[in-house]
DNA sequence: CTAATTCTGAAACGATCACTTCAGAAAGAA
DNA sequence: TTCTTTCTGAAGTGATCGTTTCAGAATTAG
């Protein structure tokens, strides 16, 4: 019938994403947003909605490749308290050499508490990395790698956590060893 | 020689951190704060300054009595071990009881990264923060109440980012059962 | 080709942003 | 009381906010 988009969507949201991970989601301007994405607004309101609903495609993207990295990585691993080890090892890492912090815990505490929808989207983010960490302590402790004692679902709570400290610890000190020495301190105490 | 100010700085101050402290720094506009704080911008000006000025006597405002009350409650303890368990579940009962989450990790998390001065005065809060926790740590340590592997610096550290990641744990969840229970499995891990 | 449809770019929308101006009210000093 | 100084309230500053409009360019169907 006629003309089509041209702008590629998905490297567009991509980067809006990175301008609403930086300055978080009431700081971005409309222009910085068109700016790094490379489009007019008339496009952008034309195909994909509103400032919020481009908040919503860029969390989702956001969430959904977090979640995949983190199952790749567990894969990967030689056994299920491995993956916990080396989850807790990339984690820190990751805060590290980023220069921002994780858009998720940087969204929860700006924005989560007056918006629903992104309440959801963040909800199902948490369960999905709760499930995986879970999944993967009850397979350590079927496996003898964890105490008989060790309860899961609690620890599952506790090391997100204890992450997402990690990150508010980071900003403050930008001290890479303070997070080594935790990181280490919690895989030791697991292990035992 | 003329007149006086009118309105109570020091309530006008509070005003002030009430809405900053609901929503954020960006999304607090000026209109907002003077309507809370029942004054004319230009009074406002005249005496504190402009939002970035208004904002640092706020959060400033906020650490202190934060520590003020974290001291008192330490001080009442009968303990150092007594002390810290008290802090932690102090600690569960605000992050429930209050509707908003704390205001210094909501400002770490949204402008710690790109204003030096915010940084400085979180950093100061978290440095005296550590300091008291630490001592308790170190008092509790050598009356016997932890065990002598106890490693005071690395359990503050853990224990502050412990925290910060349930206040993220209840945003998503609301779920004062999994705070309870994390609070429980970490004094038990002290205690011990 | 022409017609039909959709997208893009530039300009502009009213609203709100942080902030300023200034006349006049208020209050202490002499 | 009068002078002097300072504070307050209302109005207004230019800039920027998110969003819309629309003419014209682009593209596909027939």
């Amino acid at each position: 019938m006629a003309r089509n988009v041209e702008f590629n969507e998905e490297e567009a949201i991509e980067k809006a994403m990175e301008v609403f991970w930086e300055k978080g989601y009431s700081a971005a301007s409309m222009r910085d947003l068109t700016t790094a994405m490379q489009i007019n607004s008339s496009s952008l309101y034309n195909t994909i909605g509103d400032k919020h609903a481009l908040f919503v495609k860029c969390i989702k993207h956001y969430t959904e490749s977090h979640m995949e990295q983190a199952r790749k990585r567990a894969r990967a691993a030689r056994s299920p308290l491995n993956a916990i080890i080396n989850l807790l090892n990339d984690s820190v890492n990751d805060i590290i050499n980023k220069s921002n912090s994780c858009m998720i815990i940087k969204t929860t505490f700006e924005i989560a508490n007056d918006d629903e929808e992104i309440l959801g989207i963040l909800k199902y983010n948490g369960d999905n990395t709760y499930q995986l960490l879970d999944s993967l302590l009850q397979e350590a402790k079927k496996q003898g790698e964890l105490a008989d004692n060790a309860d899961p679902a609690i620890l599952t709570d506790y090391l997100l956590s204890l992450i997402t400290g990690w990150h508010e610890s980071y900003i403050l000190h930008q001290d890479p060893q303070r997070l080594r020495q935790m990181a280490q301190f919690v895989i030791k105490q697991l292990s035992q």
